[in-house]
DNA sequence: CGCGGAGTATTTGTCAGATAATTGAACGCC
DNA sequence: GGCGTTCAATTATCTGACAAATACTCCGCG
């Protein structure tokens, strides 16, 4: 009976296919990380919504033609981010969106390309004027003369590059730096979100020169400000080049896809 | 091996025994669970630090007297939450610790029973500086009347209880309160935390009346000021009351070990 | 008609064993 | 000495079976 493999199920079949079928690439991920992937995206998406049933162990196995043992590693995964409950007879229940954990890198990514991720976005933002002038004065002070190195170079880097994409990873190299001199070992898993932040918002915050050379003049202020261990006026620059970043992206953020 | 079957029948008591450590608690707990605290709590604990190489899953599945899927699926719930690698040939690696994701309630219930719990309960303490002034800052502008009554609520319960136990929950359900009416969702997960912060704190913090009764107060002022919509007047309510906890803790922080 | 309790069915949980895929390391060839 | 090959260890995947938990049904009883 599951000869005839119904591949019509589009977007979940691809996982599977490429594997088992001839076509797809068969780089890279294994079995049970993409179906946790597809599952889990599925979820963030809404497919499934909070309180919701999903289907069973079997139904999945058969959906993406793998093993229940690869379903069963997917679900356990997506239950150590506490997007879901397995109990017996009853099934996998999706938890509620509280106890999901959003600072996860995972979970992050499906966010990031779920609906409604302009929102979300936004409020990554926001979070990150909630925890960076803190987190930055608190780099002031504390920082060692290698993690100030490290920001320094992250800087220049900003500034010398040629690219888009090398100016990102600096930028981002930049803020985590400054995360980790924070001297805050809670601090440093939330760099995720400014990964993703910037991995998903880098298209929006450039082009324009006069605006990135401003933004470059606020990150030295930054980088200045910490190397003189002047806490509060770091704590100030940091606020100013979020809301220069807020800026940039309000007048940008019309377009709704490139 | 002709012991099979009589290990097929010591299976569920042994290995329930075996996994009744520190951190494995077998009561109720399904086997992979079960197996995922007790590998988990060791590697938080140390016994395997970052780069080392754990033992293989025929292994775990001898110590555990579990099946080796049970094994797996474990230690894929600890890859999800980034604790460690998996490679062929290689086996499991631990990950850096800047690569866990401190914020899962698991991790941090790991990392409060682990030794250097000290350290990392003033961690968090400082962490809490760091979010809860601006996260009530951000309450006293967007508080719906519900979230309000809540906060209200949590706030009188914490006067009105008889009991520490009683004191500490409505203490939580005061501050959760607050981070959910931030309006900002990537709040609400921090929230494990603060309930981590409670859980494992909260024979320090009491005790003395006047302390008790000076908490009380910061607490209603944080309150007041978030019903009347004064977000400066919160924050530093907040910055009060989180400096008088640090106080009390330093004054009481002598007896290393309860 | 309401209700409690036994039974049943469904789903996850656990186990055992086999085979494939991956890859670091040793080995031999040129 | 460099380089491709073989080897071995470990995870990855699959299959099939059985156990355990529990929501639901249904039947008997008051």
């Amino acid at each position: 009976m599951s000869q005839t493999t119904s591949k019509r199920k589009a977007t979940a079949a691809q996982a599977a296919e490429s594997r088992t079928g001839a076509g797809g690439r068969a780089g890279g991920a294994s079995v049970h990380a993409s179906v946790a992937n597809e599952i889990g995206s599925r979820i963030v998406r809404g497919d499934y919504p909070p309180g919701s049933i999903l289907p069973n162990e079997a139904q999945w196995s058969q959906t993406f033609n793998v093993s229940r043992s690869a379903v069963r590693e997917a679900i356990k995964m997506l239950m150590a981010k506490s997007l879901l409950a397995s109990r017996p007879k009853v099934g996998s229940r999706v938890e509620p969106r509280e106890r999901w954990n959003l600072l996860d890198r995972d979970v992050l990514a499906w966010y990031a390309t779920s609906p409604g991720r302009e929102t979300f976005m936004r409020t990554v933002q926001e979070f990150r004027y909630i925890i960076e002038p803190e987190a930055t004065a608190f780099a002031a002070v504390r920082r060692s003369d290698e993690q100030m190195a490290e920001i320094s170079k992250a800087c220049q880097d900003m500034g010398a590059a040629t690219s888009l994409e090398a100016r990102t990873e600096a930028d981002t190299r930049f803020h985590l730096a400054i995360l980790r001199a924070a001297g805050n070992d809670l601090l440093v898993p939330l760099g995720v979100l400014i990964e993703s932040a910037f991995d998903h918002l880098f298209r929006y915050v450039t082009r324009e020169g006069d605006d990135l050379d401003h933004a470059q003049k606020l990150h030295e202020a930054i980088e200045r400000n910490i190397r003189l261990r002047r806490p509060d006026a770091a704590r100030n620059a940091v606020r100013r080049l979020l809301s220069n970043t807020d800026r940039i992206i309000g007048a940008n953020q019309a377009p709704s896809d490139a």
